[in-house]
DNA sequence: AGAACTGGTTTGCATTGCAAACTAGTCGGC
DNA sequence: GCCGACTAGTTTGCAATGCAAACCAGTTCT
């Protein structure tokens, strides 16, 4: 298998799902933002947009803060270390690729 | 939307599957080739190459050529036209999102 | 003849991604 | 105070997918 391939076999499937690469490009970028700036941002349903910030926490990339802002319930979003570093390496990886 | 997430949320999915990409790329890069080499190149079963190469055919991405080396039948494979461009415009995505 | 090998395809299943339906709580009108 | 509408998400149900084990047709070995 020559390098390329190897690159492109080795992405991080988690990350690699389009709908949680958006995500995670996002979280990059700001260090925190809540549910509904999320869901403008990306134009997903919220259903949709709910289980992929599931399953990326459970892949320990992001924090889930539930939290209120006055009364009405705000879940705020936060990339972890370890969803950043394997964020850069997803980015390197593409860059080896292509 | 911004500009970024745009372009992730555009990315072809038949290509973005790793699979299938590595496949693709290997294919952009060669011209024609046979099942075999696919097998060694990608490391995949052949069960798992078998399918993803039938439905990189259903999207008018690949030809699928069978033919016989001798007495021993053998798949030939080539990037059709749209697959090319299909290609082309899934890298420049990704350039455009990294 | 038949066991083993080659070159694949098909089948079966567990995992996904997706959106519709649901839930919990708030606000406004009456 | 109660009822309907709204906000902020979660859960459910289902269709599509990816994966590998099992299968199959044909060939070669012995």
């Amino acid at each position: 298998m020559n390098a390329q391939l190897r690159a492109i076999s080795e992405l991080d499937r988690v990350i690699h799902e389009p709908g949680r690469l958006m995500i995670v490009a996002l979280l990059a970028g700001v260090k925190e933002c809540d549910f509904l700036f999320l869901l403008r941002e990306t134009e997903m349903n919220k259903g949709n947009l709910s289980s992929h910030l599931a399953r990326l926490e459970e892949a320990g990339y992001v924090e889930i803060e539930k939290t209120y802002r006055g009364k009405v319930p705000q879940t705020l979003l936060r990339l972890k270390p370890a969803g950043r570093t394997t964020f850069d390496n997803y980015r390197k990886g593409l860059m080896a690729a292509f």
